[in-house]
DNA sequence: GATGAATGAGCGTTCATTCAT
DNA sequence: CATGAATGAACGCTCATTCAT
């Protein structure tokens, strides 16, 4: 299985390409770790300057307020996201359909859990704000969810057309997925231990695919 | 399958079981449904206050502190949620252990559901503060999940001794159960649209079932 | 020389003497406990009432503000140490003039000296009360101080009349005594070692008579 | 005698060298005033801001705690007080032993008089402090106090064995010049009247040399 | 008389945001 | 562009005081 971005690299590779000075760069970076360390809202504009070595002054030079700058933590996530999921990368890494579910599954999952593991930063952000705010819940829930669902559905649909998958609702079929894989966020989140992300990968699978594979 | 009993009515009941002044209850009730509305950061004691029609000072009569009034909104939810966890419904419910996956499923997953769906106020909540404040996640992991983990294992580990589960590590297919169980209160808490219950307790048992029996 | 009686028991006595309730006396005790060990701020009415062992209202039951129960607290000490003053203390107690400085001191530091050590609870809160709130400062000032300096003033004019005292103003020499015996009364207050009254009453007097005889 | 400086001015300029933006001077004025005129329990910090001509923010821009401030407003005084305490001050004033208690007490009476009345905003301050408070009493007793009182005794012992001052016990004689300056220091916080302080100093030297006076 | 739950003004403190330099 | 002192609304919390029982 190819390997997915190490999205920490690439996240600070993504700064320096971008037109952002160095010190607007520290910024978002600073504001990103402190974010998912404690929380949106006990994190002070103070304490992102002081961690990014910037006056406080500087991090309103370029985001207007902290909720714009929340969200411009959050940008690169989207649209790296989003051109990752479900069909794109699909379409693009395997120009075809999936000859069966065991295939579709290794791959979603291969890198979807690869995707969660490395990037569980943004994960933890997103899942704060979107219980802790119902302006951003609703944003997540109206513009990012549908434009990964989408796909998603689609997929669905396609594997259930050629009798490759259970017969149960797309939408439960989704959910499914998406608990599965949010369990294992979830878990990596908030757990002490360390975990083995193979050994994960490879439950995951073995469950998933038990649990969705069609009905003889 | 028994009705499982309507948590809103019942925690008004327990407060009213309570040696909490009609004040002090409008407060527990007031906090619950704006913290689970708002979160516990956005919601202020004046919020409070206001929505139970008392004083800003009363809601501190009792409660030496904010943390503090949120630890009494939960308190109901731990007492109550924890007694009717794993072994313990199970041996009220069930007399004795489960002929087959199906029947255990049947139960836990009913039960759970229900549980869930009419207590997602309270799940909304832990889930927050989990996410939001990390003294306050250490608790949960350290006193509470143990608790609700201990039986759940145990469960888990018969089923396999007597072939009836499918045979993958025993915190993994805790997790799946659980992943599944919180994907549900999940959309639960986050959709704008209204759920039919029944149709997610079918389908959630049909998966679970198929991803956990045991591999012939 | 006479015993100077022992407030505390004094104090408790009067108390019973006084138409008050037992909790409008335990009040009252528990009081002047508090302020002389917290300050007259930093005890809350409620500390007082618990301590008293009443219910917060009680305490308002008989005084109006918090002020009016200092004031009462403080009442016995005005028309305990007020009658004990100067000229009426010395007509009691001499029924005369002193022969001389040495006989006149003897007697008034000696009192005096024990005054302060057995009432050293008052003697704070009135300075710390004086010190801290400019209206209580005023009414001592222009009330109770006159009352106090009037007879002493009359008998230092009465020994400078003999040739008997140093020849200094009269508020002067009345100023190093009080400073002197306040100061004795201050160490008591502050002091963390345990103090011997006798040593003290000694040297005190050594001291104030030989600062205060009349220059040959 | 040599001038005392005064310390009003020698305080504002001491601001004016420090760090201290205009506004911080100016919160720092405002609190000494304020804590000096009304107590630090009855000055509050919108006080202090309004005083200063500043937002209530800026005080704690600088100052995380009310606490704190007063540290701060208390600082220039024990940084002033103690060079100046008793053996650094003979040393370079006296360069020597005094000659007899006569020209000791001139030296020491005059300028802690002096003292005295041109810091008595500080000694009010810390005076009100000690009774109020606790640990601030016990911080002061442990930590200023044996500073200054260990040259002062050291000095007494010295006059003693020169046969030049009264046989009573160092620490009654260190309570009794303390007593009497501080009896000033008091009248003069306390007095709505205004005083003479030649006429006070004249006559404390007067009533110390007599009272300390080796007897013959 | 006694209670203690309730009150609400006011406190110390925080922090996102602004703006003169 | 960067600074950081300054702002002030709003927060959590305290406590003297009231009043229905």
């Amino acid at each position: 299985m190819a390997e997915s971005t190490n999205l920490d690299a690439l996240y600070t590779q993504s700064l320096q390409q971008s037109d952002l000075t160095a010190k607007q760069q520290a910024i978002l970076q600073a504001a990103l770790d402190l974010f998912a360390e404690q929380g949106f809202d006990h994190t002070t504009t103070k304490d992102i300057a002081q961690r990014a070595g910037v006056a406080e002054g500087t991090v309103y030079k370029r985001y207007k307020t902290k909720a714009e700058l929340l969200a411009a933590v959050l940008a690169p996530f989207a649209t790296d996201v989003l051109p990752l999921a479900a069909d794109e990368f699909i379409d693009s890494r395997l120009n075809g359909q999936p000859a069966d579910l065991h295939q579709y599954l290794e791959i979603v999952v291969g890198d979807r859990v690869d995707f969660a593991a490395k990037n569980f930063k943004y994960v933890k952000i997103v899942f704060e704000r979107a219980l802790a705010d119902n302006d951003f819940r609703q944003r997540i829930l109206h513009n990012i969810a549908p434009r990964v669902m989408g796909p998603l559905f689609k997929m669905i649909n396609g594997l259930r057309d050629r009798g490759l998958i259970v017969d149960l609702p797309t939408d439960m079929i989704a959910q499914f997925m998406l608990s599965t894989l949010f369990g294992f966020a979830f878990r990596l989140m908030v757990a002490d231990e360390p975990m083995t992300i193979e050994k994960q990968k490879t439950n995951i699978l073995k469950f998933l695919e038990n649990g969705l594979t069609a009905n003889k």
